[in-house]
DNA sequence: CATGAATGAGACTTCATTCAT
DNA sequence: GATGAATGAAGTCTCATTCAT
């Protein structure tokens, strides 16, 4: 039986890897629009164009599709940007150039994928695979923001009273919930470009990097 | 019949208000236990030692117990401190210690009822009315927040170059997502202080508030 | 939840017991009519005039309800005789009295009970529990024999070298065996007397008792 | 296409001819182990070596290739015995020495086939076909049985008041259950060797035959 | 001969909810 | 107020079998 992913299915055909494809494409769709508990397994065979006995042939439960539909996302997300991507961090950036990146590519992402976005969020809250595919991507994310942040304070460029490892969890903690409130459930409306500014100047600013934009400080306090 | 909340309910007699508030204790746990999906409507029954068909006297749904059960979490983490709570604001707190304070109780309650605030953000995900009452905790203390950085903008201790309302959803957020991190998700562990105190400097940093301990900078820079 | 045996279930209200035995009535029917696997649960619920659902309330399997069904069978096969029974015991009965009297009642239940009894034999092969009824029911009978032609043997009315052990389990099997394949498979077709008859007297010949009625030889023997 | 017995088939090549009787064996094997209802086209195919698809050049369905099996078992249990087999019945043995020798070889068969032979029984309570082989069986021993039974009637060396046709079935019965309960189900342990010569013996004197070993009477008796 | 993709009948089971007593 | 009997919608999943390649 083929089931499994891809990869580890030598056996099934082209044909088969096909039809494999399109339920996978089919599901995320399915799962967009009716979320995790609300979709039915033979609304996503219809939509791959199969009967649902056919989707057993390939995935064991709705689950494990699912956990397939949310790698791939977590798998995009974190995948290091190719060297042509405007996004790929240049040797010329400052730090705060490179926060900029990492933010806006990840908030571009959120926003492209938004509705799938929070279904995962949803799903990793009785998921424990899942659950785990999403705090891998928050470690993935914290570790590098740690790296950097000691490399700053090793360098005197940001404040070394900050504890490197939670500020890069809280950061990104703020990062991602930010991405969810505003992409996910439209809590509030804002510009794209600006959140991204603004979001890198609070993380500049919390590490106190001092390579950025000067903070304004109003006349009343200057005078 | 009865249903409704407990002053709406103007006929119900003590015995009765008691087996209601019986239900809802019940509930917490069970829900706590086994999450909202999982929870069965006859496990609070019994627990609350009632016929599951009594459960229909005093509520209409799993969801409508919830609600309540959601609800009160709400009203407490919102709720001002008292006068004499040590963690009331004072006259002589500078900006910081009101952060400080404020995080502080968050993190607390968060810590305190860790389980229920897990399903909280759970069911918030598939319920628009728990969900509704979340996002109004969130607006609760964006807005506060909101007030308080215009405020400190305004006499020149916080860096105006930060858009006040976005930077209240943010730290809100940052907030918000590192306690399920670390408290109910136990992503990683954290002295209790010592994260209040992380997450203090980080929100007054973000804000370049003047008032706070001042940044520690290696010699290497200053030298 | 009720489920349970009958007395297991205080909770169980006059009308849910009722409701509960119409149910084991009309699982027997429907076994006796399908068999084991092609009986459905709604089959089963529909004639005794509940939904499936309710089905469901008092039992857990069609598994289970089986096991109801097959343990009375078995109860009433292995209970001693009333005392005012025909085929009670008496104290002027020869061991051939008892032997007779013990295979009419097994015969007669059986005959009775064929198309139950078919269809436990069957289920006995894939349920665990049922064959160890099964089996419970070949040791009452075996040890009740076995006692039997200790006692006889120690009298010196019975063969001294047969094993009392393994004759009680050989001879019970062959009753047992027998009254399969005459009354349920309808291999061959026998006058109920003629048989108990004459399994009566393998039965007392394989024990070389005495007190029966002489064997008959033929003349070109005795001659 | 192919299918039916291999004899059935002259097109089938050797290539064929091999995969259909590797087919057979891992047939007998997956029934072994997991009975015939949890046995699976798929799992008897993996065996095999063949994809399931291709079971189905060979068999009809599962039941036709449990057939298969089925049938090979009773060919091998009613083939009469090669003559230097060491179970061959010989001239100068006596009536006993030939019911020992028929039970010895059925107890050797049923002991080294016991796996499937349970499975057997099992599946002959709901599949006709099966049934009827094994009743097949039963019938072959018991006109076996029964034509000696009247041949030592008229010879006088058996008791004459047994009905010979009931004699046999009866005493075949005792045998197959017999050994059904003590080598498949493991209900007790017996020494083969012991079970063999009780069986007979039980046998013998059913018949009240005169050829065997003298019963023993124990002194209380004759004293 | 062989493969594996595709099908779909079919039954089970759960549990929130209603309702008669 | 309280009980527990009764309901039935809803969806899952298995696997024997067929068929195109």
């Amino acid at each position: 039986m083929p089931v499994g992913e891809p990869g580890a299915a030598p056996r099934m055909r082209r044909r088969g890897l096909a039809t494999r494809a399109r339920l996978v494409d089919a599901a995320k769709q399915v799962f967009e629009e009716h979320g995790f508990l609300d979709a039915r397994i033979i609304d996503i065979a219809e939509r791959g164009g199969v009967s649902h006995g056919s989707f057993y042939h390939y995935f064991e439960s709705k689950e494990q599709i699912f956990r397939e539909v949310a790698a791939a996302q977590e798998e995009r997300l974190t995948a290091p940007p190719a060297d042509d991507d405007r996004l790929a961090p240049s040797p010329d950036d400052t730090a705060t150039d490179r926060i900029r990146k990492a933010n806006r590519r990840y908030l571009e992402h959120y926003r492209d994928e938004a509705r799938i976005m929070g279904v995962i969020e949803e799903v990793s809250r009785y998921d424990a695979e899942v659950n785990t595919a999403r705090v891998q991507r928050q470690k993935h994310f914290a570790e590098r923001a740690e790296r950097a942040i000691r490399r700053l304070q090793a360098e005197g460029l940001a404040d070394a009273a900050v504890d490197a490892t939670l500020a890069a969890d809280a950061l990104g903690a703020m990062v991602a919930r930010f991405a969810e409130l505003w992409l996910v459930q439209g809590y509030r409306r804002y510009d794209f470009e600006h959140a991204v500014d603004q979001l890198t100047r609070l993380w500049a600013n919390a590490l106190r990097l001092e390579d950025g934009p000067a903070p304004r400080r109003s006349r009343a306090k200057r005078a």
